[in-house]
DNA sequence: GTTGGTGCAAAGTGTTTGCACTCTG
DNA sequence: CAGAGTGCAAACACTTTGCACCAAC
């Protein structure tokens, strides 16, 4: 059941979820290779990528279970759904501080930063807007270090 | 050509944009049509919303030259495109002060709001990731006031 | 008249699903 | 040994593209 699937992963802190739906009840190698790979990561990975790597491991695996484990992983929070690209879903281990990122537009490199006055944003809307805030998705692009030289940047 | 282009839309303060590839030198009545649409919205749309509100005006137009033309607005800078959903894009008329939304995870409702604080951290990542912001994209998830109360929210 | 834009249908991409089989618990 | 999970192929939703015709300049 659900208690063994966190000891699956070797990432610790993760969050304990319900299971009403009786969902992500067993253990299987797939679930543990995927697991394995999204934390070994060290950080986002599409699901195309986390294919190309369970396969290179595993050759039998589908990418079909790929993409119906992110779901669960999503759903039982071991894993964060980020949209990074235009077209596609990214995938990272759960970390127990938020993070956000920074996109280069020239090399696609992605930095993770954290900033505390996040927190306090999230404060000022809950006054002035009544709105509870449970999540953030906050994404900023330009030019990395590297990339603000050459041609083609803005 | 571009110039006429930028006089199609009735919001003022639209930036202009160079034009190498020689495209957007046209206006069509699709082009009108669908710029008018837009700005008229005073939110965001997504393409089928927007082709939608337009067949209803003029039943010839088809979906391809909405997605052509959401495309081509976007790249000479007259709408933004945002990620509110997991699926699909929504386009805005380019307003000059930067916003960001809010997503009721109840109702569905956006709303838009402003930070000066964010400026601040834009300042912050410049400093100390040497990484040159050019553009932002915020998306808080949550529950406005009307759903905070009611069941299924977490 | 040129050639950029359109409508249509067909193709493309990322993701989900139906089904028979497999394997965990 | 029941039923959750899998692989496969087919279906799906959203978006792009090839092409012949049309219309803006």
């Amino acid at each position: 059941m659900l208690l063994q699937m966190k000891t699956i992963s070797n990432s610790g802190g993760l969050k304990q979820v319900a299971n009403p739906e009786g969902i992500g009840e067993r253990v299987t190698w797939q679930r543990r290779l995927l697991l394995d790979l999204i934390s070994q990561a060290g950080g986002h990975l599409d699901a195309d990528e986390l294919f190309r790597r369970a396969k290179e491991r595993e050759p039998r695996i589908s990418l079909s279970t790929v993409y119906r484990n992110l779901r669960l992983f999503k759903k039982l929070g071991l894993v964060d759904e980020r949209h990074l690209s235009e077209n596609h879903h990214h995938y990272e281990i759960k970390s127990p501080s938020e993070h956000y990122h920074l996109v280069c537009l020239g090399c696609g490199r992605v930095i993770e930063f954290e900033s505390p006055l996040l927190q306090r944003i999230e404060n000022q809307i809950r006054r002035e807007n009544r709105f509870e805030v449970t999540g953030a998705e906050i994404r900023l692009q330009g030019y990395c270090s590297r990339c603000r030289g050459k041609g083609g940047n803005k």
